[in-house]
DNA sequence: GGGTACATGTAATCAGTTACATGATTTA
DNA sequence: TAAATCATGTAACTGATTACATGTACCC
């Protein structure tokens, strides 16, 4: 009954956004919002209910017949357990954990042309994942302004906007003068 | 023997930097390097070597009397290994695991001046964590200008500076007006 | 010479990952 | 009606976290 995880927590939270779940609603909701910054890998959305339900922070109702599906219900117990959470604003570091920004720290060990091939492929991953958020953002400004939840998107906009200029100058650093046009015209 | 994760690979690269390394000395390397961005606890600074040694990608020496400390070092296959997984870009896109921004994700469950407090702590943690990058960048400019692992600093910088903005909006969104001067002087 | 911090490791637990498995719908 | 995809779960493994434990050096 070790303390309670992020993953509890998010599983509290999103119960407590969505009502009465199962786990497969949470791996659906979790596809298209938290997943995008901390995600979630689907047993654990089953495992992790269980746990919870133990605990008394979630009440875990079963089907008869069929599937025999779990929904789970927040408790009173879960959503104080929630209160308390949110209450005492984490001082934990943001990680990064850049499987890109690894390989570059380690380049020295590797080929001379790597980290070229490095930033090029960082460089589309960062600008995929800047355009869906773009996409994101401004879905969510027209149907839902105001809402805090809603901010979080920005973050991420930030976020790999940050990315995008950090592969864009290493990328020119490392081909210096390379415009695409030939520096020497024939 | 499933294939190797990360943490292999940072022990590997750490031992090609360092050459023949314990795992305290790798512990101490970890945490004024590559720890700020992707940390590892220190019992997998002990259990991972013992696993790339019997992999055959580290070599393990133990001393004869004393401490019987065990110091590795790379073998060929290891920095085959090493060379490999650089060659190959990841990518896997970064989660940013943003304790706080789950925190805000899920405000709307919580009390209603949670997300004031939590800008205000959020913005110091970041400002903090800037400030070290800001100071660790300055002087590996005089020390090792030219080495790449030196630029992946500059990574941190920019996603600490884009923490910072997102906090300081949000905290300016929420407290609107609130200047420190009273809006009423008496 | 007693405390405190650094150095060095092991053990137990548990969460997370991967893989497997199968029933129900849709679609071609 | 066969194939593909979605829905729904379980099992096994193993890496990561936490806690424990002890030796050594330094400092007051």
């Amino acid at each position: 009954m070790s303390s309670l995880t992020r993953t509890s927590y998010i599983v509290l939270g999103l119960v407590a956004e969505c009502g009465p779940s199962t786990p497969y609603d949470l791996k659906q909701v979790v596809a298209r919002s938290v997943g995008y910054f901390w995600s979630v890998p689907h047993s654990q959305l089953y495992a992790e209910p269980v746990r919870l339900a133990e605990a008394g922070l979630l009440h875990e109702q079963q089907e008869e017949g069929g599937r025999r599906r779990r929904t789970y219900t927040l408790t009173d117990a879960g959503r104080e357990a929630l209160r308390a959470w949110l209450a005492e604003p984490s001082r934990a570091p943001v990680e990064l954990r850049d499987p890109g920004l690894l390989q570059l720290f380690f380049a020295d060990h590797g080929d001379r042309d790597d980290p070229v091939r490095l930033a090029h492929t960082r460089l589309a991953v960062h600008r995929e994942r800047l355009a869906t958020y773009v996409e994101i953002d401004g879905h969510l400004r027209e149907t839902a302004p105001d809402e805090l939840a809603t901010r979080t998107v920005r973050r991420g906009i930030y976020a790999e906007e940050g990315a995008v200029r950090f592969w864009q100058e290493l990328l020119d650093a490392l081909t210096p003068g390379d415009s695409g046009i030939p520096s020497q015209p024939a």
